[in-house]
DNA sequence: AGGGTAACCCGGACGC
DNA sequence: TGCGTCCGGGTTACCC
């Protein structure tokens, strides 16, 4: 599934087709897939309204409602779909709705991980994320003064959407090893050239997987070619592009962890 | 503050 | 073929 280059993919994929008023909403396994609010005030609340948007924060999708917001997290197995004329729900769909122009947006999630938030605050749900990669505030600087103003391996810190939103397990994976730097490399220790690096392979890697359309790794989700493309990630045994070398794969804060021994060197 | 762990979920891969 | 077991993605909760 894709992390968050899919996500905008999507957004912008979505937006033209995403017109008109909401006429009804049908709610399905909801408990597991909507956390607010009941599914009987829901209905009531959303019918009628328009969409007047669609953006993104990290990894999720707002849909902006006249007086509420959809926030939509697809997890790894979550996907949006617009199907056309008269439809049933099909496998695996959670939520549907049924748009006045005749589309209807479904929201298929195989393996129930996905979460949506229906809100008139979205930054309940927002508001403690870190900054966007991809934007003008994250810098060399910013980035090694933030790493030094935490004490912690650089692989969960990377992966804490709290420090920096955005990046996933394959993602962090694919820059240290750009940026030559060990996940259990202590984040206070990173010199100004090495957070420049990370940096710089931060910014190449995510903008390289939103050109790629996402990496495809589960059959759930069959539309990017980014794994094609990985130097580390689900590489065990193999060579390292670079140098040669076999990746090496382990454990850092129970997520698969994939390295160059002789690239990435701890100290 | 940081880490470690369990839980959520389920289809696919693997071993027998 | 069938069955059991493990896996993995992102996040939160909870404990030390």
């Amino acid at each position: 599934m894709p992390e968050l280059p899919e996500v905008e993919t999507i957004a912008r994929t979505l937006k033209p087709n995403l017109v008109g008023r909401i006429i009804l909403s049908a709610d399905l396994h909801w408990a597991r897939t909507l956390a607010t609010p009941a599914p009987a005030q829901f209905t009531k609340r959303i019918s009628g309204q328009k969409i007047l948007d669609v953006s993104r924060r990290a990894k999720y999708l707002i849909v902006i409602l006249e007086s509420y917001s959809f926030l939509i997290h697809l997890r790894m197995s979550g996907d949006l779909i617009v199907r056309t004329g008269k439809i049933k729900p099909e496998k695996h769909d959670r939520l549907l709705l049924h748009l006045s122009d005749g589309n209807h947006l479904a929201f298929n999630d195989t393996r129930k991980f996905g979460r949506i938030w229906l809100t008139d605050q979205p930054e309940t749900v927002l508001g403690k994320l870190g900054p966007e990669p991809l934007e003008k505030g994250f810098t060399p600087r910013w980035l090694f003064e933030a790493l030094h103003s935490r004490k912690r391996s650089l692989k969960p810190l990377l992966l804490d959407q709290t420090f920096l939103a955005g990046l996933g397990n394959i993602y962090t994976d694919e820059c240290l090893h750009l940026a030559r730097l060990h996940p259990l490399a202590a984040s206070n220790n990173v010199s100004v050239e090495q957070a420049a690096e990370l940096h710089k392979a931060i910014r190449a890697v995510l903008r390289e997987g939103i050109r790629r359309n996402g990496a495809s790794i589960d059959w759930v989700y069959r539309g990017g070619g980014y794994q094609n493309y990985f130097r580390v990630y689900d590489r065990e045994g193999k060579p390292c592009p670079v140098c040669g070398a076999p990746i090496q794969k382990f454990t850092v804060g129970q997520r698969g962890t994939h390295i160059c021994p002789n690239c990435q060197r701890l100290r």
